[in-house]
RNA sequence: GGACGGCUAGCUCAGUUGGUUAGAGCAACUGGUUUACACCCAGUAGGUCACAGGUUCGAGUCCUGUGUCGUCCA
């Protein structure tokens, strides 16, 4: 019995002294894994609505389902995660809603890559089963990035996870449908739209990328009939649009040729006279001025054939292949190699004057990367709605944007805003909202059923084949994901406590694709609904907007300034990188090198410094565990009870007073979205201040049991603030640390607010400790002077841990501020005394400093030279200052300009100076040359 | 063609209403195994702030123009 008892007192030993002794290297995939399990498993992202608090929520810009974890994912969801975690240290309540897109084109290419390889197409399995297998496809895929988005420790609300293509989403969908028709906002029409002969579906104008060509411009003749022998010229990129010319036309106003109009032309190919018409729409200074048109396959030329009445030949299939209107020659042919037969043909006949090379904009597939083909075709459109409110949303601040200037990109698109087409010739998305009946006349509304639910007598209908853009449904997403339309499930989600969210985090990239669309969906659904005719009242907006601040991301370049992506290979594994450095290290390293909206060169030497960070915190937290052990330090004021007034000196002072202003200057730039800031400012105040200087300088006086218990209660005090202020960056290593330094008491660091300046230092005065606000100037003076004498130290080659003896000459006053430092001073330079001397003392190498001079006190040998050249450089940098100040306080414009603490400055500066440059003569003399 | 953004140390970037001697990290170089950390410490060197004008007592910062790279729109 008794033996038993012992060996579970040993075990419980090893276990605690396990507990506490921390690994030298800090290892952050236990602890990451391990803490993150334990958030899911105590619910701690669980977004709740709680009347008592503030709401803060986020909805994340939905993934596509299939696609992996790039570096602009892990930019973008750490600014999220930095955000929401923020919020709850705030005492937000507090939602982070994730999800994801079915990515329409991109998921059904992949699909139909996938069944290409089984030799299968998607017409060979029929629309359901290719439905079915899409889902499959999805299932297996889908979600390794949400996964991935666990790793880098976001703390969305799991449970809440929206697909696109879930059942409640979709009939949100369907519903904005129905509205939006039945307010006479959306049509169907037979349009000139973007066409990808790749996917064979219409695409929005958003999804066309132009790009610069290097194409052939092509010179070609069409004889006049009325003037035999006589010839018109024009110039194309497309000549084997020549089957599908029904005219020509010129410009009215064009001297050149208004004797033209009227006459007749013969088509070069498949021979046919052709009408010359005069149309406004023609541009005089191109080419001859002279416009084949081909209404068909042109956007201008369909115009341009309206208002004339001519016909629209349709030579082309939906594939790019040349139908039976291209005449026997060329049916059956594709698009590019009937380009060249055309060519030569018409080079053949004598008809092609001139082939030159010509740079031109040609408009391509984003997604197929194919170019685009202008196609007449039945579509439908939507108007927008609330435009005017969107702009208004904007421009009364009710939204704002971070960075401010995409303001103008928002406002310049919403200016020009062209109706949007909306159905997509493919199968996998939301299939339109709309029956037919069977046998009738589709492009007569009085055949439509549009509804959110089939007609009952179905067998009479057949629904519209086509599905709906993808942006057309995850333009509702802040709405659709909290519920929206449906009353009951909007109260189950807290719609109304969670919406408007307050801030969406996205890519300058999609700000028309989504951030307009989503603004504009928000203005148009929420609340109640109002006639298209009468505008939203501006006392509305802010309920209806979507999200109050847009924070727009930079974009993620490589070393050589190309943007990362996954066809290009440069993007290196998130996953690998959260292996190698830790997802704190990952978080960390990204957030310091992305300045507000501006473009982030990628280097992995920066995720490493990350990483460093990261190891910095944990060795320090390890070394105040090894100088004592924990007392209980769940509170500030626990802590502070432990600082006697009369210990604490001029290092713990100013360290205290420096956490004061560092927790002021965080908060104003976490509110500012400025995070590389916050980064820089706690960087500084943790590794330059803290570990390099009060750490050190602490080192001696830790031994020591008079001071040992106020300087680790210092040491305590700025631990925890430097751990709450990371929090939201590191979230793992500052909950680890918060657990084993004792800040925890059991509770999670998550909930714990960092606390303003003012704040503290109320705190500070509660527990009777009193702070001169003067000490931290003076130990600024204090550490160059140390800095100084390490210099002078180095370049004697002394190494900095070899202790030496350093004197120095100044004034009463000045003494007195050195003897007070006297200890820090000699345990950060290394140094075993610091003696005043009543003369300056000869051939020794000084230091001038603010304090006066300091010697070097050297049993080895003095290089004289070496000496005399380093304090001659001194001397005329000073003399340089010297003069440049002495000339400004003699300008009068200045005195009598310059705002009086600017003249006192310089007047301050010009003493200082003066009185180093006399030092350093003197110094100079005492060398003895 | 229009709009916006970048150009500051070898590299990546700070520099917030114009105001004392322009900063940091990395890289380089020198020295260092002091009871945290070599993923570290100390020190050194390195910049005519893209260029040209202008406003001002004073410009990296404001204005005009030019160059260059990038993004978006047409």
């Amino acid at each position: 019995m008794f033996n038993l008892f012992c060996i579970t007192l040993k075990l419980n030993n090893i276990y605690l002294k396990n507990r506490t002794l921390m690994e030298k290297v800090y290892q952050p995939s236990e602890v990451e894994d391990r803490l993150y399990k334990k958030w899911i498993k105590e619910k701690c992202f669980t977004g709740t609505p709680d009347p008592s608090k503030p709401a803060y929520s986020i909805v994340i810009p939905p993934p596509n389902v299939t696609g992996v974890l790039t570096m602009g994912h892990v930019l973008n969801n750490t600014i999220q995660d930095i955000l929401v975690r923020r919020a709850r240290q705030l005492g937000k309540s507090v939602l982070w809603l994730p999800g994801t897109d079915h990515a329409g084109i991109a998921t059904q290419t992949k699909v139909e890559q996938a069944l290409r390889e089984e030799g299968k197409s998607r017409m060979d399995l029929g629309r359901d089963n290719f439905i079915d297998h899409a889902k499959l496809w999805r299932d297996k895929h889908g979600g390794i990035i949400l996964e991935q988005l666990k790793k880098l420790g976001c703390s969305c609300d799991w449970e809440r996870n929206v697909h696109t293509l879930d059942e409640g989403y979709s009939q949100a969908v369907a519903s904005a449908f129905v509205k939006l028709y039945k307010k006479g906002y959306i049509y169907r029409g037979q349009r000139m739209v973007n066409w990808c002969p790749a996917s064979l579906t219409a695409l929005s104008d958003e999804e066309v990328i132009m790009k610069p060509q290097e194409s052939i411009l092509y010179k070609i003749r069409y004889q006049i009939l009325e003037t035999p022998g006589a010839y018109v010229e024009i110039s194309t990129t497309r000549p084997e649009t020549i089957v599908g010319d029904v005219a020509l036309a010129i410009h009215p106003k064009d001297p050149r040729w208004i004797n033209l109009e009227g006459k007749h032309v013969m088509r070069p190919i498949n021979n046919q006279a052709i009408p010359i018409i005069a149309d406004e729409g023609v541009d005089k200074d191109f080419g001859t001025g002279i416009l084949k048109i081909t209404p068909a396959h042109d956007r201008l030329d369909f115009e341009i054939a309206q208002r004339h009445n001519l016909p629209m030949l349709e030579i082309m299939g939906p594939d790019g292949i040349l139908n039976e209107l291209a005449g026997v020659d060329f049916v059956g042919k594709e698009r590019f190699s009937a380009r060249k037969l055309i060519a030569d043909k018409l080079r053949e006949d004598g008809n092609l004057i001139a082939e030159e090379k010509y740079q031109n904009n040609v408009g391509f597939s984003e997604r197929a990367e194919v170019p685009i083909e202008p196609r007449l075709s039945e579509q439908w459109f939507l108007k927008y709605p609330r435009v005017e409110e969107a702009k208004k949303a904007l421009k009364n601040g009710h939204i704002k944007f971070y960075p401010q200037r995409w303001e103008k990109t928002y406002l310049h698109w919403l200016n020009n805003i062209q109706d949007w087409c909306i159905s997509r010739q493919l199968w996998w998305g939301h299939r339109i909202p709309v029956w037919y009946k069977k046998g009738k006349i589709r492009s007569d509304p009085a055949n439509w059923h549009i509804s959110e639910k089939a007609p009952s007598d179905i067998e009479k209908w057949e629904q519209d084949e086509d599905v709906l853009d993808t942006w057309a449904s995850s333009w509702l997403w802040p709405l659709a994901t909290l519920g929206w339309p449906d009353d009951e499930t909007m109260e189950e989600n807290g719609f109304d406590y969670f919406y408007p969210t307050s801030a969406l985090v996205t890519g300058p990239d999609i700000i028309f694709f989504w951030v307009a669309r989503m603004i504009m969906a928000g203005l148009e659904f929420k609340g109640r609904a109002y006639d298209p005719q009468k505008s939203i009242p501006d006392s509305e907006i802010p309920d209806r907007i979507p999200f109050k601040d847009v924070y727009f991301t930079g974009i993620i370049r490589d070393e050589k300034g190309r943007k990362m992506s996954k066809s290009l290979g440069n993007s290196p594994d998130p996953l690998d990188l959260i292996a190698k450095y830790g997802a704190d290290g990952l978080r960390h390293g990204i957030m310091s090198i992305a300045p507000k909206g501006q473009d982030i060169s990628f280097s992995e030497e920066r995720i490493e410094q990350g990483r460093n960070f990261c190891n910095k915190l944990w060795n320090v937290s390890r070394f105040r565990l090894m100088a004592a052990t924990i007392e209980d330090n769940s509170m500030v004021e626990l802590i502070l009870l432990r600082i006697q007034q009369e210990v604490l000196n001029d290092d713990d002072q100013a360290i205290l007073l420096r956490l004061v202003e560092t927790l002021d200057q965080v908060e104003k730039l976490y509110g500012e979205y400025e995070f590389n800031a916050v980064l820089q400012t706690v960087y500084r105040f943790f590794w330059n201040d803290f570990c390099d200087w009060y750490v050190e300088a602490s080192k001696k006086r830790v031994l020591d049991n008079s001071s040992k218990n106020t300087c680790l209660a210092v040491q305590d005090v700025c631990l925890r603030h430097i751990l709450l202020l990371l929090h939201p960056v590191t979230p793992f290593i500052t909950e680890e640390l918060w657990f084993l330094l004792g800040f925890a008491n059991g509770n999670s660091i998550q909930g714990v607010p960092p606390g303003t300046g003012e704040e503290l230092l109320e705190k500070f005065s509660n527990s009777g400790l009193q702070l001169d606000l003067n000490v931290l100037n003076e130990m600024q003076n204090i550490r160059e002077l140390v800095t100084s004498m390490r210099s002078l130290k180095a370049d004697r080659n002394l190494s900095n841990n070899r202790e030496v003896v350093f004197s120095y000459f100044a004034s009463e006053e000045k003494a007195d501020i050195l003897k007070r430092h006297t200890e820090s001073i000699l345990t950060t330079v290394g140094a075993t005394a610091l003696n005043r001397v009543e003369n300056p003392p000869s051939g020794m190498p000084a230091i001038v400093s603010s304090f006066g001079s300091v010697y070097l006190d050297l049993s080895v040998g003095v290089d004289l030279n070496a000496e005399k050249s380093r304090l001659n450089k001194d001397l005329d940098n000073l003399e340089k200052i010297v003069k440049g100040v002495k000339a400004k306080l003699a300008n009068e414009s200045f005195t009598s300009n310059a705002p009086p603490e600017i003249i006192e400055g310089a007047r301050h500066q010009l003493l200082e100076n003066e009185a180093k440059l006399n030092e350093t003569k003197e110094a100079l003399t005492a060398l003895g040359i």
